[in-house]
DNA sequence: TTATTATTGTAACAATTTGATACAATAATA
DNA sequence: TATTATTGTATCAAATTGTTACAATAATAA
């Protein structure tokens, strides 16, 4: 998991969380044609990580990963796709965060529960990021996007994880697109072209590609039409709402 | 997770395993037109579950599923995969686990760690029911393979994970199946379409079932061929060794 | 030994899907 | 009003998939 931050966290016990369970979330962000990832930085070490956390013993998985990552980011309302758990013993590697928790000047002793071997459930989401700017928390760290294309060395095994969610994600993206927050409320068709060459790392063929999204159904053609370029106007689309 | 038997673990603390964490194993067996699911039973109680149990602390996540099923079933080396972590609260089920503990004469106190909260991963594995014929260990129940077609209330949430194992199944078949000890060593075409047509619950045109699995690159032809049919002897083939 | 039967291997062709190109339409700008 | 860039759509080729057909043949029956 993405080491925690918080104070209360570093200090307490850990026993009002799940014990030995965390999740991570790997958020991608796309804008034209570009696609990055929300990674949280740790002041005073240089350490950058998936925003993670703990599940509450009172609270649905599925919940503790919406609730983590809106702590974390600010991020409110992010669909969260779960895609694969990480349980090795060998990603368990207690170094850096000590690190952290030594530069927020706590000590901690070597049984502290987060020094603790995790085993870690990895979820993914794919947002605009210019719609969805991180409004970190007070209590937690800074985060901001990172281009993939240029991905820094990440704490821990982080590096794979954003790995296996981006092959996830190729491989879903034609069922999973209607689920995130994605582009505008309305866009071109050239936009959501855009965002698969993006995503799958290759051009497409226009015209391929518009009947390829039109037989799967889930965009509805707007009557009213978007200007702005020295061309013509191209047709509006969103998601169909029921699907 | 299905709640463990073996008396050393009834009446433990639990303090080798990750706390909190259960593994569920949901095993299709095939064979001829039939798809089987493998089961225990709890006796005295005549409560049906998938195989689970708990991982060690000293121990990986897909090691620990893999030792599960070996000593719930006596099965071995078998090919599990990941497909979904259940974690919801609503799972959280004590009762027929008290039953259990106390159909085997304990009375387990209201905390006792097998009664609380459970977050389970679950796997899955497809096998030849006649080829991988379960031998229960010592200590663990009987086992058994149970027709899918009516497969028979479960314990807890079972019948969802069972579900939710075939449905992922169908989608990953065609890149999943070269890991599964499947049918022989060595089969035919037929064979082959059979087993999709059960699992697909959907009959296939023949020429295009073996253009399709040809393409695939998954299979390679053998010389020798099979006989035992009046009527003209079928290739045999075997999933190419290297892939 | 020969005919019968039930499948198999593969060819053939139709239907459909996908890939690629072309071109008229048109919104903004020159 | 012409130019420019891009869009919507048509068209045709290529590839894939769906379907049918039929000769080949291993075991069995006659």
């Amino acid at each position: 998991m993405s080491k925690p931050l918080k104070p209360e966290e570093a200090e307490s016990t850990g026993a009002n969380f799940l014990p030995g369970l965390a999740v991570d979330t790997v958020i991608f962000g796309f804008h034209l044609n570009q696609l990055t990832v929300l990674l949280l930085e740790y002041r005073n070490t240089g350490l950058l990580a998936l925003p993670g956390g703990f599940i509450k013993n009172t609270e649905n998985l599925n919940d503790a990963a919406r609730r983590i990552l809106a702590e974390r980011t600010g991020l409110q309302d992010i669909y969260l796709e779960q895609f694969h758990v990480f349980g090795d013993l060998a990603r368990h590697d207690p170094t850096p965060l000590r690190a952290i928790m030594q530069a927020k000047g706590f000590q901690p002793n070597d049984d502290h529960w987060l020094l603790s071997r995790f085993v870690s459930v990895g979820y993914y989401a794919l947002v605009d990021f210019t719609k969805a700017i991180p409004i970190p928390d007070e209590l937690s760290d800074s985060c901001g996007w990172y281009d993939l294309a240029a991905l820094p060395p990440l704490m821990q095994d982080h590096t794979a994880i954003v790995r296996k969610a981006l092959a996830t994600l190729q491989v879903d993206l034609d069922r999973k697109l209607i689920g995130f927050n994605l582009l505008s409320e309305t866009f071109t068709m050239a936009d959501l072209q855009s965002l698969y060459e993006t995503i799958l790392g290759q051009p497409l063929h226009r015209s391929g590609f518009q009947r390829k999204i039109l037989g799967l159904g889930i965009v509805e053609r707007l009557e009213k039409q978007y200007s702005g370029g020295a061309h013509k106007a191209p047709y509006l689309y969103r998601f169909v709402p029921n699907k």
